[in-house]
RNA sequence: GUGUCCGUAGCUCAGUUGGAUAGAGCAACGGCCUUCUAAGCCGUGGGUCGGGGGUUCGAAUCCCUUCGGGCACACCA
């Protein structure tokens, strides 16, 4: 099914052309003035300069072609040339009723259905993930979900931080701590033992400490990087470590991932490519794409063009060592050749961008990828404290996203215990599925490359833009649901009637914008458009809800006609909350 | 310094791509439950859209300029 913007259009193209103008002034907009009437149409002031007239004069004109019209109950001319236009209620409830048929309520598939691989992880398995690593996640996971529901082929993967510095800092601070065990010892024969070192926890103490000694201590740094180019030359006690921090950090990574409702596809890392590097390096040589530039690899990526210094990208520290940019551009070879998609979103920090933009320009320049292969950043904002800036725990520290998480159930079961009559147990369940919609819809509904500010108290209220607030609506239709099959009332499906009431009818017009929203949050990559969406749709729900006897409606037609209306809003918002990665309980 | 993003109500944010009287939520105040979840609904107050100039019939939106802020600028990721 068409957008109904582009069904009005029409339509109204028909009655400009009627007129004698260009059907292409017809365009119909949502009208922003609510007061007045539901859609605009502004052609006959955008036409008045090319006809010589004056727009009042053509509006008039493609007025009169449009009384009587089936799509239009009402089609006014207004100074200074808008067309005041509101819906007839016979057409809008065939367009629901064509939305209750249809497949994805009306969206249609793409023109053409992309392959796109979205790299939405980036976590480091050196430590546990902590609240940075919220947004990535969450908006990952919702722009996967989106792309997909509108019809492409999505591969989601978390590309873990497995090669890097990290890996040697972790192996440094351990033997400060533990420097007996054998996988420091060059001479040591035997097998290593099969228990890791370290628990989880203790991982999580290590690698802070030695990133900040390494940030103080120079010798420390060169200590931790010669680990680091050690351990990716295959040291066997350094790769030996290496398994134990992927043994003990991926389990507790999927643990977390999963209390947000995130998966992914793949779970490749950095290390996935290692074996990829010295071909692609050889391969960049030999081309004469790289040269050595203060004694490290280089690809020179400026242009012409640009009104700014672009370094060039580095593939070899003077080290040797590998860098991000070498794992980054052996994993567009490897995406490449194992899936050859049309897109690589990457949902990373934006403070990223320039290095995104050297490592777009390096693959292209190397050809590891397409002419046509779309390469997208989509950099995200920082999730600010109240103060203003990077979010932090109350002492200063960086908090786990674990703690962040159960901070947010807590306060989601207190204030479910204080307004409820309800179960421990159920208690406990519905505090975590709202408090995942808190937390979730509370990042997503900014814009993703925006800062916003973390506000425990705002999210979790159940009060205004809020998860909490739209899972709330949709267990009031489930509620009421619920208790008309009690009562034996069946469903068909079909049994729509033209709206009787204002109010019905705007749930209407908010139900039918459906396949545009989702189609536009697709294109744009805005999942925060959803977000403003099922916020309208609620609105227009409760105003609805507050005015209209439902069960209590005597005539068995009309009753009908609303639990079908019921039945959609319901659908339509569980579709959005589903791509916006949350789900609604039955009750709360 | 260069580049880049941003500046909208006391606070947090929208603004459908240049349209009419700039919208929501929170906070404040007032009203609505013997009836499907009042965690709801309705209403009131609150703005030189950072400042200035320009383009246009028409600007929060486009251009220039200026002030204020965030961020980035090759051997971290």
């Amino acid at each position: 099914m068409k957008k109904i913007l582009d069904l009005l259009s029409e339509e109204m193209g028909k009655a400009f052309e009627a007129a004698g103008y260009d059907g292409a002034l017809g365009r119909v907009t949502v009208s922003n003035r609510p007061d007045l009437c539901e859609y605009q149409c502004n052609g006959a002031m955008a036409g008045a300069k090319r006809y010589h007239k004056a727009p009042l004069a053509i509006a008039g004109e493609v007025a009169e072609k449009l009384q009587g019209n089936h799509v239009f109950s009402q089609a006014a001319a207004v100074a200074p040339g808008f067309l005041n236009l509101k819906l007839s209620e016979e057409y809008l409830t065939r367009i629901v009723k064509r939305m209750e048929t249809e497949p994805k309520f009306g969206l249609e598939p793409p023109q053409k259905a992309k392959k796109i691989v979205i790299d939405y992880g980036g976590a480091n398995v050196a430590k546990p993930l902590h609240v940075g690593h919220i947004r990535p996640a969450v908006i990952g996971e919702s722009v996967k979900r989106i792309c997909r529901y509108a019809g492409h082929e999505v591969i989601g993967d978390a590309h873990l931080g497995d090669w890097g510095l990290q890996i040697g800092l972790v192996i440094v601070g351990l033997q400060d701590r533990q420097p007996d065990l054998p996988y420091f010892d060059e001479a040591y024969q035997g097998e290593y033992p099969k228990e890791p070192p370290f628990t989880i926890s203790e991982l999580a103490a290590i690698y802070p400490e030695a990133s900040a000694k390494s940030k103080e201590d120079p010798a420390y740094r060169a200590k931790a990087m010669e680990a680091t180019y050690r351990f990716q030359n295959g040291v066997p006690g350094y790769r030996a470590l290496w398994q134990h921090i992927m043994n003990v950090s991926i389990p507790d990574l999927k643990r977390n991932y999963a209390g947000l409702n995130v998966e992914f596809d793949l779970w490749k890392g950095e290390s996935d490519v290692r074996d990829l590097i010295p071909e692609m390096v050889e391969y960049m040589k030999k081309n004469g794409y790289a040269h050595i530039s203060q004694g490290a690899l280089v690809v020179d990526v400026k242009e012409e063009t640009d009104t700014k210094e672009i370094p060039p990208c580095m593939i070899l520290k003077s080290d040797g060592a590998s860098l991000y940019n070498t794992t980054d551009l052996a994993t567009i070879l490897e995406r490449m050749r194992l899936y050859h998609p049309d897109e690589i979103i990457y949902v990373v920090d934006k403070r990223q961008d320039l290095y995104f933009e050297q490592l777009f320009r390096c693959a292209r320049k190397t050809k590891l990828v397409e002419p046509e292969t779309k390469l997208t950043f989509l950099g995200f904002g920082t999730m600010n404290g109240a103060d203003g800036k990077p979010f932090k725990t109350r002492d200063g520290g960086v908090m786990r996203l674990e703690d962040l998480i159960s901070e947010t159930r807590e306060e989601m079961y207190r204030k479910i215990r204080e307004g409820r009559e309800m179960p421990e147990e159920q208690a406990r369940r519905v505090a975590e599925q709202v408090a995942v919609s808190a937390l979730k819809y509370g990042d997503l509904s900014n814009q993703a490359s925006k800062d916003y500010v973390f506000d425990i108290d705002r999210f979790t209220s159940f009060e205004g833009d809020t998860g909490p607030y739209i899972l709330y609506t949709i267990v009031r239709i489930k509620s009421i649901l619920a208790k008309y099959a009690e009562q034996g009332g069946g469903f068909s499906g079909l049994s729509l009637l033209p709206a009787f009431t204002e109010s019905e009818k705007q749930l209407e017009m908010t139900l039918i914008q459906f396949n545009a929203v989702v189609q536009s949050a697709c294109e744009e990559i805005a999942p925060h458009r959803i977000c403003a969406y099922i916020y309208d749709l609620a609105n227009a729900f409760n105003h609805f809800y507050h005015e209209t006897k439902i069960l209590g409606e005597e005539d068995a037609g009309k009753r009908e006609s609303l639990i079908d209306l019921l039945v959609l809003t319901r659908n339509v918002l569980e579709t959005c909350i589903n791509l916006l990665g949350f789900e609604a309980p039955e009750k709360m």
